[in-house]
DNA sequence: GTGAACTGACACTAGCTTGGTTGCAGTTCG
DNA sequence: CGAACTGCAACCAAGCTAGTGTCAGTTCAC
């Protein structure tokens, strides 16, 4: 939802959104997009604007934006489970696995989130329109 | 903690241990482990003995199970959160982003797993040996 | 300066997932 | 037979997520 946001932000660059604009969109509601877009606000991806005629901006070029970005912004912890609580000490392989999955599990996580950072709001927003021009040429 | 389990049954390879031997490891209960390990059987990694002396084994070597394998074991949906319901068709965005999205969460989610599919059960149990032997060396 | 159109923040709900638990039937073997 | 296992289904509690209602604060057009 925080990627869909932001490409409605990068597409209508020219102008600011309301929540309720990205809440059509995403067929969803005001209040949890202004949730959304308020921690990509904390990352200083976007900007708000309160009052009336208020909404949203991108805080930076849509081509500095990377998916990777959104994803911290939005997303708190880790995405592969770790043990729920510490295993048994008393065994040998208990007392070491909590290490030795961390260091797996981070690596895999970050050849994902190296992944989600190759590509930027600004190619997603590109494609779209390359999407709708093609699909208009062809007749609608 | 199906790696765990894993791991633990690659570590005792010589004999078969019980559901309540691995629950005791993972600070957990028999009947979770049974749940999780029954995955992994359908999966092919491990096999089960039922019946008095029964318990779990390895169903090949540990260095032919990689963490990918034991992750698609256990694990069913993907880990990056698609749209919760579908976007609106009205909006030039919005009837773009699932598929868009989907390309991009594909990738990185496959960046995932072909980054635990290079470690094996046999390297996890080896260095759990290796830091123990060094351990005991250091006087415990 | 009043009211419309916004954001901000908080509290609350419903549904889903996960780890955990109980209970019991089936299997094997001493 | 009975002990020691797995298999399976039902159930529970906690935590998470999307969604909702409400109200206060801000801005601007008139």
């Amino acid at each position: 939802m925080a990627i869909h946001a932001l490409t409605m932000l990068a597409r209508w660059r020219d102008r600011t959104l309301t929540s309720g604009e990205i809440a059509d969109s995403l067929a969803s509601n005001p209040v949890l997009v202004r949730r959304i877009l308020g921690n990509l606000r904390d990352a200083g991806l976007v900007r708000s604007i309160e009052g009336r005629h208020g909404g949203w901006q991108l805080a930076r070029p849509a081509r500095e934006i990377t998916l990777y970005d959104a994803y911290a912004a939005v997303e708190a912890g880790p995405v592969l489970s770790r043990h729920p609580h510490p295993p048994s000490e008393a065994c040998e392989v208990g007392r070491n696995m909590q290490h030795l999955l961390d260091v797996e599990f981070e690596a895999a996580e970050r050849a994902m989130e190296e992944r989600l950072g190759r590509t930027t709001i600004a190619r997603l927003a590109g494609r779209v329109l390359d999407i709708e021009r093609e699909a208009a040429r062809r007749g609608d």
